[in-house]
RNA sequence: GUGGUUGUAGCUCAGCUGGUUAGAGCGCUGGAUUGUGGUUCCAGAGGUCGCCGGUUCGAACCCGGUCUUUCACCCCA
């Protein structure tokens, strides 16, 4: 049998390993500045904890876990002989693994509501499985990192987030991102002035192929979706929609000015984009983007998106948005307020690389080499190393007692700075030679010097 | 879930319209140098051509299935 690892999922070298471990402290580091603490919550959670937060095609990427045990005979053999997969899941499944953090969270904060100080700001980093069709920059287990605010209608939660993500992707090097940001009110503000809240999706999905297919071909396919041609004339602005984010509010107030909601989202997302152009952003770029339509199965305000540099062939690599009703799903009286935002650390990782911004990594080595001559000679340097490691100096010992050449070898791929020869005329001297194997210059020391030079 | 694409040595890749023992570079192992690595030279090991089946006198090459990679749709980090 090969060995192999399911598709979507990956092994990490030591290299990736620090590269991920420099990406995760970056956010980390940048959460815990913005008064965010951590929790974790399990990698799997009851079935209807998950099932229909994320709508259909969300249901249908859950990867859903086998009851334990003789699961098929609680099962019904009607449903059984049936096929009908979708009845037969929920009785032979009740567990399922984790697909985002965001909805675990909402659970969380429901669960200990009594022991939570509100407004709650948590971060969690953690990972997610989708059953999805694997592709570059999408995996079927991924790492989220996610920061949420319950208990806060406060705007200045959102303007903060866009802070935080500006802050993040400046101190990782990665210039240029755009943040694109929507409100959910001022799509159901055009669903409500089109007269069809139930065309909004077909509505968006259409709109946002205007820049590969235009704007005759948008409409084309808006008529066809059954959206009316006095409709389309209501949104005309939409099609030529390149203005600046002040300019683009502007239109979009007008349009929006019967529709009560509507203009709430544009009051909202005016506020935001002022606060932000007051307080000046390092790196990112903040975009006013009304086709952006990500997440309606729960967000009710503000909604994220963070697209790479532009060049970068990469999906979003960060997204969010705010929240009314989640905790509400779980049975709260007086549904929470949350807004939060999640950093996509895999696709992060792709487009640094891409970028060139890593740093070469020092793995993690010790600082000297003891070469083995045999038994005796060991011992004699097992003497020095555990001298050494009390000092918290990194030190090992080849192991075997290899040829010269081999033991050299290992030290010089590992990139060992100094390797010490120890054989038996440096026993009956009680010295060392120490090699430096970057200047190749040796010499005879004893171990207190050996300590203080290393 | 739908439709395309990819798969040859540990790695990166050659391999002609199907034709005998499938190649290169790097890496690996050994030697030149039996207590001295990185450079050089010499030698060597390593592949059921993703897997299964079919067509053919003959398949890495053609056909079908499957797995994997990747792209578009869908959705999304």
């Amino acid at each position: 049998m090969k060995p192999s690892i399911p598709k979507g999922t990956r092994d990490f070298s030591p290299t990736e390993v620090a590269n991920r471990n420099h990406i995760i402290n970056t956010i980390k580091e940048t959460f815990e500045t913005f008064g965010f603490q951590p929790i974790e919550t399990p990698s799997f959670e009851n079935s209807e904890t998950l099932m229909g937060k994320y709508g259909e095609e969300g249901d249908r990427l859950i990867f859903k876990i086998l009851n334990s045990g003789d699961f098929l005979s609680k099962a019904d053999d009607v449903t059984i002989n049936k096929k009908d997969s979708l009845k037969l899941t929920s009785q032979i499944s009740e567990k399922a693994l984790r697909y985002d953090l965001t909805v675990p969270f909402a659970r969380y904060v429901v669960q200990h509501q009594n022991e939570i100080t509100f407004p709650f700001k948590r971060y969690q980093i953690q990972p997610v499985w989708r059953a999805d069709r694997p592709q570059k920059g999408r995996f079927r287990e991924f790492y989220q990192c996610d920061a949420d605010v319950v208990g806060s209608d406060s705007l200045w939660q959102e303007v903060e987030f866009i802070q935080l993500y500006d802050n993040v992707f400046t101190k990782l090097g990665l210039a240029g991102t755009t943040i694109k940001i929507n409100n959910r009110k001022i799509l159901s503000g055009i669903a409500e002035v089109i007269g069809a809240q139930d065309k909004l999706i077909d509505f968006t999905v259409a709109l946002d192929k205007l820049d590969k297919i235009g704007h005759e071909k948008v409409e084309s396919e808006m008529l066809v979706k059954g959206i009316s041609e006095e409709a389309i004339q209501k949104v005309q602005p939409l099609f030529s929609f390149d203005g600046s984010n002040i300019d683009k509010l502007t239109s979009l107030e007008a349009m929006l000015a019967t529709s009560e909601e509507g203009t709430k989202g544009v009051e909202e997302l005016r506020f935001v984009i002022n606060s932000i152009t007051d307080l000046g952003m390092q790196s990112a770029n903040l975009e006013v983007d009304v086709t952006l339509a990500r997440g309606l199965n729960y967000y009710t305000g503000a909604i994220f998106e963070v697209a790479a540099p532009k060049g970068v062939k990469m999906g979003s690599i960060g997204g969010g948005g705010r929240y009314d009703d989640l905790t509400g799903l779980f049975g709260v009286k007086n549904p929470l307020s949350g807004v939060g935002i999640s950093f996509g650390l895999d696709r992060i990782y792709l487009v640094l690389e891409e970028l060139g911004l890593f740093k070469k990594v020092d793995l993690p080595k010790p600082k000297v080499l003891f070469i083995n001559f045999g038994e005796a000679e060991a011992l004699y340097a097992m003497q020095a190393i555990t001298a050494l490691r009390k000092e918290n100096i990194k030190s090992e010992l080849y192991p075997e007692a290899a040829k010269m050449k081999k033991q050299m070898g290992y030290a010089n791929k590992r990139e060992i700075e100094f390797v010490v020869m120890a054989g038996s005329s440096e026993m009956t001297n009680k010295s060392y030679t120490l090699k430096n194997m970057i200047s190749g210059e040796q010499k005879s020391v004893n171990l207190t010097e050996l300590m203080s030079i290393l």
